[in-house]
DNA sequence: CTGAAAGCGCTTACAG
DNA sequence: CTGAAAGCGCTTACAG
């Protein structure tokens, strides 16, 4: 039988109130005390019960998640991860709000984490934008002991704050490497598509993805940036005005949202499965695309597990438990449309 | 306040006790009783608390995980991971005990698992061959009530059993895909190697990969197969000799282990790097070929996402909770040197 | 067929 | 600074 606090009680000639005091690092302890139930704790090997713990504190776990509203399909996608835990949270003495705002509405979503009560939330996760007003929101949470987690776009690093998401340099250079080892000797332009130059991911994806172009395919060149706001209909407008000036384009990197707009302009282009496509984000519309061979590959990162994550990061933190080494990184998904 | 038992008792006019049956579909309960606390649950939006109930059940789970022995570095891999968890399950009355078996001797797998004893073990993970004597060891357990989970390599589909592992025919299409964009205009030969073609998973990543070189490529021609019983020495003797006997290889796609032998007689060949190289598994070995450029492409599996994915299966059906959609399917992963 | 009481391994006021 | 007792939300003999 594992040892519990009744042994380690007696053991060491104390009452159970005193090994929960030391346990849980309480003060008011004499320190001859404290070493005295440290021995026993040792000398048993006592291993704590999380849930048994959890349920005489009645502990209760309500997290926030703060997800930009819109059409986007993969913010679509991480709202039913959202929800799908959520039907089982309760059994886990879980509770999840979802809280939705105006995409690129940095003053919305400032003021969305200034309403969140500390009473009532013991965590947030958050799609956050680089912008001071939002990073000063997130540094108060943090004053009033709240754990923060920011989801898909990285932050600068701060105290009590942790990223759940990809690394999108990486995930730039990784496009890059499809896109440059496709086209094998063919030579020519590559549209690059973003949503934003103010999205911190947008601008890694950038980073990467000319790394590799321009350090092992000098036959490429990459066009400057077309930005879209992440808007289906700007995709459409800017690429086909893009498509008509350049005769020699082999290439099309979309490291932003809007693919719908990208397939309909090659979908209705006779000539659109010349070009090798790369985009991010495996959804309805782009796994489509996969299919039909408009797109050639996308790159992925899964919402679900990027849910799931930062939940246990956030109970972690609340519990002070250690996290299992390994399960917490975000892997960069390439797709084809053969492992779908 | 989420309603508890009691309340649920005192709605419906019963004792705990009665309520407790219903819930657990115990027997001896008349049905007005059963219809009375149905009503009262559902009323009260009543929600089992799962710790609770294996507080009080003092549930402890023990697991058995057993896998092949040998220098197979995946299956390393995969002890690690089992090993990781294993330093966090006391914390959640969960006992793991690892057996290794001689790899490809069925026998001693099925002696293993007879030697499991009902009273000591509540689930087995295996990674199974597909040998009869395995599959009625299998079966024997299931008869036993102890749930069983196969890893890596599916199985003839058993009630009782499921399978956590890649889909392996869509893996194998995947590494043709990539061997076929990969070569691009380049047309000749391609060198396969298995470690055997009795193991499942190398038998549906044949299928796969020839579906697509056949159907899409067809300047490309498979050689017969290189069998190499997982060996690297074995890989590397019989490789060589493939080498040498043609001059027009451009792929090579090892769907087996061995992938120090492969790298081995590819570093040494100065014109090795001219081949497109791709494999499984991620290893230290396949990593280092890929950063060096001597492979091309790795398909993965992650060894760490199927264990923990293992041990909620069997817990889910040990504890009779459902589980959560979609956490537990194992991606084929794509690395290419940019998104390890 | 049903219920009262004790217990699972912790934590929490309260008293001293 | 320390301890006795009650309680968290369930389950389990035992009695009737």
């Amino acid at each position: 039988m594992r040892p519990t606090v009744q042994d380690v009680a007696r053991q060491a000639g104390v009452s159970l109130a005193t090994v929960d005091r030391v346990l849980n690092r309480r003060p008011g302890v004499r320190k001859v005390t404290i070493a005295k139930v440290e021995t026993a704790i040792a000398a048993l090997g006592y291993i704590r019960d999380i849930s048994a713990a959890n349920l005489a504190k009645q502990q209760a776990y309500r997290f926030a998640f703060v997800i930009p509203d819109g059409s986007n399909s993969f913010m679509h996608g991480l709202e039913a991860e959202i929800e799908a835990v959520k039907l089982h949270s309760a059994a886990n003495r879980t509770e999840i709000s979802i809280y939705k705002v105006p995409t690129f509405d940095s003053l919305a979503l400032a003021a969305t984490l200034d309403r969140l009560d500390p009473r009532h939330c013991s965590g947030v996760a958050v799609v956050a934008t680089e912008d001071v007003v939002v990073q000063d929101a997130l540094a108060r949470l943090c004053q009033n002991n709240i754990p923060v987690v920011t989801l898909v776009s990285d932050t600068p690093a701060r105290q009590g704050q942790t990223y759940v998401g990809i690394d999108n340099v990486a995930a730039g250079r990784t496009a890059g490497r499809l896109m440059g080892s496709f086209l094998g000797a063919r030579s020519g332009k590559i549209v690059l598509l973003a949503g934003s130059m103010v999205l911190r991911d947008h601008v890694e994806r950038h980073m990467g993805f000319d790394q590799v172009i321009i350090s092992d395919y000098n036959q490429l060149q990459c066009l400057p940036i077309i930005e879209s706001m992440d808007d289906s209909g700007i995709v459409k407008q800017r690429l086909r005005r893009c498509l008509a000036a350049h005769t020699d384009i082999v290439g099309i990197y979309n490291m932003g949202a809007g693919n719908r707009g990208l397939i309909e302009v090659l979908s209705a282009d006779s000539a659109g499965n010349k070009h090798v496509v790369v985009a991010h984000e495996l959804t309805e519309h782009t796994r489509r695309a996969l299919n039909t061979g408009t797109f050639d590959a996308i790159i992925h990162q899964d919402a679900g597990h990027e849910v799931r994550s930062a939940l246990r990061i956030l109970k972690a933190q609340i519990d002070k438990t250690p996290l299992l080494a390994g399960q917490e990184t975000i892997r960069i998904e390439i797709y084809l449309n053969e492992n779908m």
